[in-house]
DNA sequence: ATGTGGCCTCCAGTTACTGGAGGGTCAAGG
DNA sequence: CCTTGACCCTCCAGTAACTGGAGGCCACAT
């Protein structure tokens, strides 16, 4: 297979496989005439891939859990600890997003958005830190 | 006031402060010997930038709001399209995220964690996308 | 005089790609 | 046989918003 070929199939930019390999995550072939040369297995892993980071993985993460994948001693507990770390990170994501999500609309709500310069927003951006 | 001062009172690290500088957001006058000297108004507009920051404002969102708060003439309507345009890519995120969570929380809740190599999250990422 | 801390500039690195320049390769149509 | 268009290649630079570090001047207290 060439890279558009895993790039379809993958739904990863043939520009991100490239860096993929680039960094290490995989590691194809090389026809003759230079081409990447994808194998089954290299089409897997760009799935794999695709999908965690979809989930928001981090590439270190992806290599890890690409060498968890491939380690059929592993234990579970590796791989889930990985997740949980990451959904930690999510969680506290969300909850900074959530505050200025809180704070930016009730600024919003509270602006009239009218030819006036009056403005609750610039108000509050403006106010001297409480210190 | 010399950067620390302004540092301190914006609770921006030095660091930051220069490179706002750099990239046109302040201008500090210097010292003889070099020092920038920030005046009043350059420490309030760095406690602009770093609550604008802290709500998730883009530096070029800042630049923006920093041109409006300075500008007497301006219309509130504009401030509320800049905020209400973040708003948006922070819901657009905040339901990223949730997405991931929801996903990342059900595989982790179904994971073991134990020493054996069975992993439901790998299984998943593994999994061939559906065509 | 010396030590400590603050200040300066410039360079490089971070994350995960993305765009573009410049240039080979391959298969099909004329 | 030649050309055309779709692929493929490498290498370089840029993105966002800083952050760390090297190397070195400046100010003030001991």
């Amino acid at each position: 297979m060439n890279i558009g070929d895993v790039s379809a199939r993958s739904g990863l930019p043939v520009k991100t496989i490239r860096y993929y390999e680039d960094i290490g995550l995989i590691s194809p072939l090389r026809d003759t005439n230079g081409y990447r040369s994808f194998r089954e297995r290299e089409a897997h892993m760009l799935s794999f891939l695709g999908r965690a980071r979809a989930l928001g993985f981090t590439i270190e993460d992806c290599r890890t859990l690409l060498a968890l994948y491939n380690d059929e001693t592993r234990a579970s507990a590796d791989v889930k600890m990985v997740a949980r770390e990451h959904l930690d990170r999510i969680e506290a994501k969300m909850a900074d997003l959530k505050a200025m999500h809180d704070t930016l609309s009730h600024l919003v709500r509270a602006c009239a958005g009218d030819d006036r310069p009056d403005c609750p927003i610039l108000e509050d951006l403006g106010r001297t830190a409480p210190n």
